[in-house]
DNA sequence: AATCGGGGGCTTTTT
DNA sequence: GCCCCCGATT
């Protein structure tokens, strides 16, 4: 088997790496995958590995999928045995498989973030806190925070303050509400694992020997937790191989610390470190404005130089935009222009907010796109609502399951009630549902209370009955009926209610599909099924195929590559962004943001930045983004802003202009200087002029009746 | 139980 | 400027 054919030098020793530590610093656009689906396939054939003994370790689902994808077509056998996954993913794995002696329940249900939210809000509502003194998110990020660190709620170091005192009681009364009901939220996944491991040496010895070869994806992303875990899953003669690019870490926001490559080197020396820097992506210009960019960083380890034996390419453009509604239709227009599919353009963005007008923009030249992010399916309320039936047909002690849906639809078991049966919960140390069931045999509830809860009481066992033999879909189906979910949104006064009616729909859908899939899991499908929807939400149904733009945040495009690249709101206080600028390590973190952003295009790229935006209700007068400034003026072609540029009336209306013959939008030839596109017109009569941004000559202002311009229509 | 409106807030986000 | 959350109102 060639496995090391067509791969450069670099590649190939990667590839063919020894079998002790190695650590590859792969550079944007560097074959990174290719080369550890080389070496997952090399250690298999040339070191006869099993695939049972190989872990390979990946930051997102997505990742994982493509890697397994591409190792079925490599190595043509089966990839079923191998450990192919998210440290999420695989921690759950050993968590379902050891749940004894992770004192989990059997059936153990995981928190997305939401649940978490919730269940924090719940927890401070018992501790008599207010949430205008104790913010929920800042909550969960202190406990994530510290879950993320490996402290436990008694380990973490009380400081002077008062405030502190308070967060690790909460984290310890969330932390029992979590094992009361049987939940383990994401950061919990991690630290659980890495315990279990930790304390359980036979456990520990039995994983270090079954995975002789670990490989490690996105290493830069790690944090503490994870990087304790890698120490605890190696031994002296663990291949591992760990790949990264310390230029592209951008997530240091939420935990992830760039120094776990520089101390792999140390903790586990010997460590072979390799470079991959020959890109094949990008144009040398784009490369080389990227390397300038990140130049500007101090303490990078590798100091990789990004190169290319491919062509020069064009300058990158870089266009001063009178306001951001000028900006997004210069992108618009921009896109227009371009002979590539839609599908090979991105506008990327710092942030969510900034999307808006790019769509008007986009919608007004009918340029169909679509939004990368937002709320994703298994997200929604109405499927988290359905699967918490499931959930409680699964185990009926599952407490936020219960809380989830006891009143979803309403079905007149009030606050009240609901008070009685927590209260009741907390008075016996048992669940609300059996604290439920105590309650109606007491009969000490109001007549109307106790025959809605019982009524709800009955459902859950009914369904659990009627659903024990039927398959999944069936069973979704079932539950969707008879829960009242079906009829409660069929109603339909709203629109909004008749899309969470399809949604729905689409997960019987999803259920049918799931349990058509071949799965290495050795989980009941009913358990799977639930860990995969809160394990990997996925993107919001993939509409395939169907050519459009791409419109995304920086941090969601790492990973991808575009043709076209717009990168818009190059401006100080945007990007970077105005938290950032007062810490020099937030400061290159932006700047390593901006070096994912140029490194995504193939062949053009495109910064804009707007001299005035409203942001938040108010005009800013930024200053062009200071990463601009850090690009070499050889490589940048500027384009000028339009001398009296045309005002939008309204952001929602096409611009109201004088006709004068000529719509913007309009594609035209010019004698002399070729093909573009009319941006704006001014005056009208003899006098009308319009501006046109040419492809090679940029944005002119022309009088319409001397330019004798040639209108193209396709 | 649903709806309306006042008030705060406001990067980035995967699992 | 817009959205989300909460509380009050019907």
């Amino acid at each position: 088997m060639m496995l090391l054919e067509g791969l450069n030098q670099k590649q190939q020793q990667a590839v063919s790496a020894s079998l002790g530590r190695t650590l590859v610093l792969a550079g944007a656009g560097s074959g990174k995958t290719r080369v550890l689906v080389s070496r997952i396939a090399w250690l298999i054939h040339h070191h006869q590995l099993s695939p049972y003994g190989i872990l390979a370790v990946t930051f997102t689902n997505k990742a994982a999928g493509e890697m397994k994808e591409r190792l079925n077509a490599l190595l043509k056998i089966s990839v079923l045995g191998m450990w192919v996954g998210t440290f999420h993913g695989i921690c759950h794995k050993l968590l379902r498989r050891h749940y004894k002696q992770a004192k989990l329940p059997e059936q153990f249900q995981i928190l997305d973030s939401d649940d978490q939210a919730r269940m924090i809000k719940r927890v401070l509502a018992a501790l008599n806190l207010n949430t205008e003194q104790w913010p929920i998110k800042q909550v969960q990020h202190f406990i994530n925070n510290k879950k993320d660190s490996g402290l436990r709620a008694h380990k973490v170091p009380t400081s002077a303050y008062g405030p502190t005192q308070t967060l690790i009681q909460i984290y310890q009364a969330y932390e029992l509400s979590c094992q009361q009901a049987g939940v383990i939220d994401f950061a919990e996944i991690l630290l659980k694992t890495y315990e279990l491991l930790r304390d359980d040496p036979e456990l520990q010895a039995h994983y270090q020997t079954r995975f002789q070869a670990i490989l490690v994806d996105e290493f830069q992303d790690t944090n503490a937790i994870q990087y304790a875990l890698i120490r605890l899953l190696t031994n002296s003669h663990t291949a591992l191989m760990v790949v990264g690019d310390d230029d592209q870490s951008i997530y240091g926001w939420r935990g992830a610390k760039v120094e776990n490559i520089q101390q792999f080197a140390t903790d586990f020396a010997p460590v072979a470190i390799m470079h991959l820097e020959q890109n094949y992506r990008s144009t040398a210009n784009i490369l080389d404005a990227a390397n300038a960019l990140i130049g500007h960083n101090e303490d990078r380890v590798g100091e990789k130089k990004l190169w290319t034996a491919g062509d020069t390419g064009e300058k990158v453009t870089i266009y001063a935009a009178a306001n951001e509604l000028d900006e997004a239709r210069f992108v618009a227009q921009r896109i227009k222009m371009q002979t590539l599919p839609l599908n090979e353009m991105a506008i990327l963005y710092r942030s969510n907010a900034q999307s808006r007008v790019i769509e008007e923009a986009l919608l007004r030249l009918h340029i169909p796109y679509r939004i990368h992010g937002g709320v994703r399916f298994f997200e929604r309320a109405e499927i988290k609502d359905a699967l918490a039936y499931l959930r409680l047909i699964l185990r009926v002690s599952d407490n936020d399951a219960f809380e989830r849906v006891v009143n979803v639809p309403p079905r007149g078991i009030g606050e009240k009630t609901q008070d009685e049966i927590r209260a009741r919960a907390k008075a016996h140390a048992c669940s609300l549902w059996q604290a439920a069931e105590t309650l109606l045999d007491e009969q000490v509830l109001s007549r109307r209370a106790a025959s809605a809860l019982k009524q709800f009481l009955d459902l859950i066992n009914d369904l659990q009955k009627r659903t024990l033999h039927n398959d999944l879909a069936d069973q979704m189906h079932e539950i969707i009926q008879q829960s009242g979910l079906q009829q409660h949104f069929t109603k339909a006064k709203h629109d909004t209610a008749l899309s969470k009616l399809d949604n729905l729909q689409e997960l019987v859908n999803a259920a049918k599909q799931f349990q058509a899939e071949p799965r290495d899991e050795d989980l009941p499908l009913l358990t799977a099924f639930l860990a995969h929807a809160s394990l990997e939400a996925g993107e919001s149904q993939a509409l395939v195929d169907e050519a459009h733009v791409h419109l995304m945040t920086l941090h969601a495009a790492k990973g991808l590559e575009f043709g076209v690249v717009f990168l818009v709101g190059m401006e100080e206080e945007v990007f970077p962004s105005k938290l950032s600028l007062e810490e020099p390590k937030r400061l290159a973190e932006e700047r390593r943001l901006c070096y994912v952003g140029i490194t995504r295009a193939m062949t053009k790229l495109f910064l804009s930045y707007a001299e005035v935006r409203r942001l938040y209700g108010k005009e800013h007068y930024h200053r062009p983004s200071r990463f601009l400034k850090e690009l070499p003026d050889e490589l940048t072609h500027h384009l000028k802003l339009a001398p009296k540029p045309f005002k939008f009336k309204s952001s929602a209306a096409p611009a109201l202009q004088p006709d004068i013959g000529v719509a913007i939008g309009q594609k035209v030839r010019h004698v002399t200087f070729g093909l573009g596109i009319v941006l704006a017109t001014e005056g009208y009569g003899a006098h009308a002029r319009v501006q046109v941004s040419f492809e090679q000559a940029g944005a002119k202002w022309l009088v319409l009746a001397y330019a004798n311009l040639t209108y193209i229509n396709d």
